[in-house]
DNA sequence: GAGATATTTTGATAAATTTCTAAATGTTTT
DNA sequence: AAAACATTTAGAAATTTATCAAAATATCTC
């Protein structure tokens, strides 16, 4: 649970894609899942990753489960990187 | 050179420990790994891959190459990332 | 409760990463 | 030009990562 996790999982070019997705709302996995060519095993873990890393967060709702994003974290690594950029 | 290899380069804190040093101002290989427990070759190593990241520059003088920030990847970065926290 | 659906977990394999030691390259100094 | 210094490159071992197929878990529907 530190930058280490986070940025590892920002490197993977589909992760990032699912950050995407879910810029627009809450989306359960199956619908994530939909989105790309990897099976629904290979989505799963990359849920997990993002999950274990703070960037989204997972509320289970029946039979589904939805996945949004957590803005927290996202602010958490803009601060970060900010120290380098300008002065703050 | 994307954001793949440049969120792979964070990763690692080391290599963030690098950047952190380097804040300061440029530094040489051997300044650096001056800071570090590892080996020459392995503090080389992780030069190599925030070079090819876009996050340092080098330059060579006579016996010496000296590493700075490149700040405008950086930017690139936290553009990226601005487009998840607020509006834009 | 049986079957269907959504998602995760397990087990396996191939590829990538980290780190080291040793060797190579280039520059300075004597 | 030889020796010393700064750094990288090459080769190897241990660890981690990405992916899939198959099995497991949980929930819904009939």
């Amino acid at each position: 649970m530190g930058f280490a996790e986070t940025f590892r999982a920002l490197s993977d070019p589909t992760r990032r894609e699912i950050l995407n997705l879910l810029k627009k709302g809450p989306l359960s996995a199956g619908e994530i899942g939909g989105q790309f060519p990897s099976t629904g095993a290979t989505i799963s873990h990359h849920l997990a990753i993002l999950r274990q890393a703070g960037l989204i967060l997972d509320q289970k709702q029946g039979k589904y489960i939805y996945y949004s994003l957590n803005l927290s974290v996202f602010e958490e690594v803009l601060s970060w990187l900010k120290s380098f950029s300008k002065e703050e």
